[in-house]
DNA sequence: CTCCCTATCTTTACATCGTAAAGATGAGAT
DNA sequence: ATCTCATCTTTACGATGTAAAGATAGGGAG
């Protein structure tokens, strides 16, 4: 962290000079910069538009670019203003992974519901889970890779639950089963943690680039989501390991 | 970061004391302090000692604590030691996952060469890669996690490498296929992804707690281990979706 | 043998970050 | 109309990465 940046810290000063001594005597009416109803100075929905902030910082600076001064400033407020709506940055980057898990299960359901056939009602899923993280790297980092996140907090958990029970509900129509909330056989479990990690594991090995060097000795054109397609239909078609 | 640590800064200053005003008139003797062959002052292999004081501070302490100013606390010289050796944070966490690609890669080896029969040699890498990142979480995380990576530095592009040669020939192996290195066809290139997606997913997912939910689910004292193993086993062995 | 060059290490400085604590502000209750 | 208190701002502090200047010797040049 620390980048060495040239955005001041001052920078909304310009704005609101500050009173280095003076007493606070005649305080500049922040109505004037509030005029343009972006954010509504003492009262308004400032935990919603920091949200926001956050959303528009991240996908204009990356993950290294979001910090809670970043965010305040992009919101204009204080750089101290958020604690009060977040308690922590830890609060803030867990309620935006949590907005994150909503649009990311809801793209995924789309997709889903928009399948027709049995093929592609078992690609939609993963090919959208795909499609989501490379549209929006910062936010699946911050909901995947980031340790700095508070899982108990409700909306946080509830909607990283809806992702995980839609993905059992998946596996379990394809494999023809009811799967029970509570206790899982193991080949349940396999095929779940199976489905689960290969769609992950592609997802991160594919953001970080580590699969530039598989994608560029395929043939000429071959794009992520034709390796993704192939590496999902492989254990269907391809050949047996062993003699 | 900035975590409100009660460590002082001047913990060194204790065997050191700083010389306020006075100019450099008698310095003490640093050869008191290195007298330990720890850390040979001014000459010696500084830069294996950072890296090795970093990967102490890396298992000690985790990703977070694992700070520039913190390795060079750990190795007994100026916070500002490190830049001179790597440059920059970039540069120690590069030479510092390097040295954990090696690892990991003798330790693939290893189990792969102790495995006798097919079964045992398919399953010998995977179970390797997991249960080295589960033994150093730490040093995986900055293999696998971390954008301040430079794949540019040799050692690294190197040790990465191998680590991709080392798995593209175990599944050149069991295809009873010549894996060339300059051309892959599709269905090579989706059975390595497919293997690296697998293992890799899984162990990220396992690392951050996310398979805590399933691995609750199965039978009673079912591991992480034996979990892999039948989700490894279950394209074979599992039934096909689909009616 | 002496002197100076240069790589190595230390000091100092600065911008930035997260977070705590205290001071202002104004909307709604009394 | 006044009070209260949630909300927002100021101020402050310790921590970090990094740049720049000062100190320290090892080793070659004379």
């Amino acid at each position: 962290m620390a980048k060495t940046n040239t955005k001041s810290e001052t920078a909304r000063s310009a704005r609101a000079p500050r009173k280095t001594i003076s007493a606070a005597a005649s305080r500049p009416p922040r109505g004037a910069a509030s005029a343009k109803t972006e954010t509504p100075y003492h009262h308004g929905a400032l935990r919603e538009a920091l949200l926001q902030a956050a959303e528009r910082v991240l996908e204009r600076d990356g993950l290294a670019g979001l910090t809670l001064r970043a965010v305040a400033r992009e919101a204009g407020v204080s750089h101290a203003a958020p604690t009060h709506h977040f308690g922590d940055l830890t609060g803030l980057l867990s309620e935006l992974a949590a907005v994150g898990f909503r649009q990311f299960n809801a793209a995924m359901a789309a997709s889903s519901n928009a399948a027709t056939t049995p093929l592609q009602a078992a690609l939609a899923r993963p090919k959208a889970y795909v499609a989501y993280a490379q549209a929006h790297p910062g936010m699946y980092g911050i909901m995947f890779r980031t340790e700095r996140l508070d899982y108990s907090r409700p909306s946080l958990h509830e909607a990283a639950e809806a992702s995980f029970a839609g993905l059992a509900n998946a596996i379990g129509m394809m494999r023809q089963e009811q799967i029970s909330g509570d206790a899982l056989t193991l080949s349940q479990g396999a095929a779940i943690a199976r489905a689960w990690s290969m769609v992950h594991g592609f997802t991160t090995l594919l953001l970080d680039g580590r699969l530039e060097d598989i994608l560029g000795r395929l043939p000429e054109g071959t794009t992520a989501e034709r390796l993704l397609e192939a590496m999902l239909m492989a254990p269907i078609s391809g050949k047996l390991p062993g003699p």
